[in-house]
DNA sequence: TTATTTAGTGAGTAAAATTTACTTACTTTA
DNA sequence: TAAAGTAAGTAAATTTTACTCACTAAATAA
């Protein structure tokens, strides 16, 4: 296994030895509880330093949550765009993005959690640096679907826009059972699936 | 525009009318602010009632965001059924589905919000009424993927479960755009967009 | 008429988030 | 080497916020 659950997944140096204990504290009780049922008294204690420190590091209680994203976001990205790399074609690529998401979130649930149900309703969320992750993750995507159509791999009255919707949203989707209720996913199969339906389509 | 914006949409008699009150308050509250940044205070001056009277008809502040989308969900689930009903073919079938979702997010957008991003992240929604309202929309489109199957129209060897998810995916990750950042949505371009891509397939 | 339910109030409480004033220890620099 | 500044951390006060509870007024039923 290459990609596994890692205590910190931030640059952890340069870091104060207490804002690292509070961000794995947060990420820890995550695994159990939701975010807003998580109390910064909670977080503190697990972290074994004071309330008032978390806001010393963090602008507020979300910002502690963004910041925590933002790392698992790190790690991601940089897994993911070794995976593209080793791929020349653009469905090949494709297809090893919605794996790899897929497998990345599973082996992640904390991390799945925070940005498919936990952030995302909260307007500064999206001024956030874990969002900017997000945009270069979502940007690559849309790369690679205008060079497949330019290679002529994929249909060009395909609207990339369009076909980046579908994959994300299938991608989360199918992440969705399993993040909510922990049920067990067949990334192989699941992933298998989704790119049948969409690089080969549904109507006979 | 058979599909308006309500100021209820709920059974409104039997309702006392603090209760309706409330609910259209939260309602309206949402179209600005998130669910966790509207406070009861808010809710109860907008109301023009006190704060004890939430807790007279609701069990707590979720309990109140769950009946009010409960009642956005009824409006909802009738038209769609209605809607769906006048097709034949299940392709037809899936391709209403797809544009009267994404139709009914873009005319009710706090309906979309309570829907997509405020109501996921808490445990006990999964037990709610409003969530057993998602569970026969979502049957009806895995029956209908299943009668697609059946009738020929549909490869067999597509995975129903899979197919519902990339549709309901794809409405969704279609709509968060427009719910989140206010985005206009064209909403037979991007439903047709979508259809072309899980129908016909992407890949030459 | 009198009892009883129904709609609604308003003051309060406990828990949680955030702020503030402070200590301690380590650098830098004069 | 002493002074000055800063970074890490604390402890307690303050504010906000969800939620409770004992009460009133009015309508309705007996």
């Amino acid at each position: 296994m290459e990609l596994e659950q890692k205590k910190v997944c931030l640059p952890e140096k340069s870091f104060p030895p207490g804002k690292i204990k509070i961000m794995n504290a947060l990420s820890e009780l995550m695994r159990e509880k939701d975010f807003h049922s998580i109390t910064t008294a909670d977080i503190a204690a697990t972290a074994g330093v004071t309330e008032g420190l978390i806001y010393k590091y963090f602008k507020d209680k979300k910002d502690l949550l963004y910041q925590v994203l933002n790392g698992h976001f790190q790690t991601f990205q940089h897994y993911i765009t070794r995976k593209i790399a080793a791929q020349t074609a653009s469905v090949d690529k494709l297809r090893i993005i919605i794996k790899t998401s897929l497998k990345s979130y599973a082996v992640n649930r904390v991390f799945a959690r925070i940005l498919l149900l936990e952030v995302r309703n909260s307007s500064n969320y999206f001024e956030s640096d874990a969002y900017d992750m997000v945009k270069i993750y979502s940007r690559t995507i849309l790369d690679i679907i205008s060079q497949g159509i330019d290679a002529g791999e994929i249909r060009e009255d395909v609207d990339p826009h369009a076909l980046r919707q579908v994959i994300l949203g299938s991608i989360e989707h199918a992440c969705l059972g399993e993040v909510i209720f922990g049920k067990e996913l067949d990334i192989d199969k699941v992933s298998e699936n989704i790119c049948n339906i969409i690089f080969k389509g549904v109507q006979k």
